[in-house]
DNA sequence: GTGGTCTAGACCACT
DNA sequence: GTGGTCTAGACCACG
């Protein structure tokens, strides 16, 4: 079904930590749209987390237009809305890019190991 | 001397902002091993904030390694001890790229696109 | 016969919706005093909805005095009563007024623009 | 100081409603650009509600760009970014204005009535 | 002091 | 059964 684990203690928040885990499979595949996602209630149990926290996660992804909810009937992985906003994603991006590269320049990582790694995870997402 | 800004009403909390800024400037060579870093109330003063925020900064960056403190004399960038622990850094570094990747999907960016900027990215940081 | 289309994965619930439908059907003289709406069953298949959501439309309808429903006969178009209690009425529909221009407002529409819009949409239902 | 008051056993959800009255009083010039809002807790005690219930309604309206938040230090009246997107906006008010404009019908509201109101409303908020 | 996250548990609305 | 709202109360992060 769905093997969903969360990182204990992590700083991460919970809700945040399932909506990364539901925007992972959908970009990578193992969701497609008009797929069904676990119910609130079947989730919190799965995952050991009050049913809040689930809807919560549901709740921002529905805003980020990457799922709808509809009240008694469950939750489904929205069709693409590609409403890609040039501007905004690409600072957006750009921000989270530049994170990342001073973050691996102060682990002392060298450029070939992290262009290694970047390009080994545009591969899992971006299959052709 | 320095020219930093903060972001206004950033999500980004102002202390890792401060944090960012200055690992941004070290990374790019605008600050080197031994260069002393503006005093907490210059800088308090200069980016209109409470004190004990630029001390939250100094203070992570030195839990970090980045930056040395001494007591009565200020805040110095350390020399560059690549204290890199192969496997923690890669994991850190691997879930960072993970969730840019996911994210420029899920804005709608093209692979192309996104590799792009991030080939702009490490030009800045990792000069030759 | 009947055009109906329910906006997919709206906010909406269904059944407001069906309502919204045939008040608005009536209201632009597409149904008039008289008129059969169709079964209970027959709507619930053509929408692909569970009976239970179009009856609960129609009992809603019943209880504001817009529809009458005839055991074994079907429902049908209300006589108009206009039960018109001026001081509640008044207050709903300044109510309702009062969001949507606050809406259109925190949208960043101009007042001309709304204007235009509510003189538009008052010819399509009273027309003279 | 603010003299917002709730609704008692409303259909409308009390986080809609404060989120509403907020709204409100931007638009009519209560609020401006820049000020601060009353922290959650105090407003929770003023209403007597939940905090939570306040945190909600905070949250929205910073999703909606209405208002920024941050911890620490409270929630102020967002600059006015007219972020608008004529398409949607424009379908969302329209939608709004038929609504209401078929309810009046319906509660046999004349035209000229419902004009009345409606010039009424807009002169309280698009004040010259 | 501020807002943010999470839990436990209740009740309601919808299909 | 589904998701949505709300409460009471705890603990954390931030300035």
């Amino acid at each position: 079904m769905f093997i969903w684990k969360l990182v204990e203690h992590s700083a991460e928040p919970i809700y945040r930590q399932i909506m990364q885990m539901i925007k992972y499979d959908i970009a990578v595949g193992r969701l497609s749209t008009g797929d069904r996602l676990p119910s609130i209630r079947t989730l919190a149990l799965h995952l050991k987390v009050n049913p809040n926290t689930i809807a919560r996660a549901y709740s921002e992804l529905e805003r980020e237009g990457i799922i709808v909810t509809r009240q008694g009937s469950g939750a489904y992985v929205a069709r693409v809305i590609s409403r890609f906003k040039t501007r905004e994603s690409r600072s957006i991006i750009k921000e989270m890019l530049s994170k990342v590269i001073i973050e691996a320049y102060h682990l002392g990582m060298r450029k070939d190991e992290i262009i290694a790694l970047f390009k080994e995870k545009i591969q899992d997402i971006y299959r052709q």
